[in-house]
DNA sequence: TTGCGTGCAAAGGTTTTGCATGGCA
DNA sequence: TGCCATGCAAAACCTTTGCACGCAA
């Protein structure tokens, strides 16, 4: 089964994302990040563990806005990422997380309003968050 | 100004996405129509005929699902699609438009209760519809 | 005639794949 | 030891760009 090892890249990887868990990261963030750190990984690599750690479920793998680009984004356990939509700062990549009673609403309006079954996974709302709103 | 132009490969793109309004389709179907119907064109006008329809907001453009490649949609004039958001099936592909009073709601909600203004432009949120739910 | 649109070829960028080697359990 | 993870190089893939030519108004 994949995902069993615990390497070296694939911890430094999650708890990189962990450390930006408020924001979306791209690949090359991540390898410039353990570059920098002192720690040489090959960008492939990269790309494997990200697909093993979003398998896992412990991160979201997103698209940018421009669509160039897949993000990754730390899936905080106990916040159950799956079940509720993010919000993206178009300008600096800030993620809010829908995670209220407004978000039943809004599976039941699209449900049976609509006859639609949202999935949160992939799914992304983008716009301005407060602070860059000015 | 670009886009002053009204030629032949950017019309008949247009009119294959506004047959295909309930969908997304890729720059590569396009180019498929538009050769099965004996015009032939390059792959770069079909881009940049996109580019320019986009620019004149008569087209939509996201991301597919799987984040690999840009998708476009008819955007339909009198429906103001760049008002409210949009449910894509992942299973066919067709999009349901959320230009209901609940729209002003979330709006509403996402910038009362998290200070967050959505941008409905390059936003979808993902799913299954009525039809695929089976 | 002026300037935008197009085709062609090439490059750009991100992501994936094959194969041999290295490392975890 | 057995299997998975990694590095390297190359490919795949979609998309963009430069330049010369063609066409719309």
């Amino acid at each position: 089964m994949a995902g069993n090892y615990n390497t070296v890249s694939k911890t430094k990887i999650l708890e990189y994302l962990e450390q930006n868990a408020g924001r979306t990261v791209r690949a090359h963030d991540i390898l410039l990040h353990l570059h920098e750190t002192g720690l040489v990984v090959n960008v492939t690599t990269v790309y494997r563990c990200l697909d093993r750690l979003t398998g896992e479920g412990r991160v979201l793998k997103y698209t940018a806005e421009d669509g160039t680009q897949a993000v990754y984004q730390f899936a905080e356990p106990e916040h159950h990422c799956e079940e509720h939509l993010h919000l993206q700062c178009i300008r600096c990549g800030s993620i809010v997380h829908l995670d209220c009673d407004f978000m039943d609403d809004l599976k039941l309006h699209a449900l049976e309003e609509h006859g639609f079954s949202i999935r949160c996974k992939n799914s992304i709302i983008y716009g301005l968050c407060k602070e860059c709103q000015a």
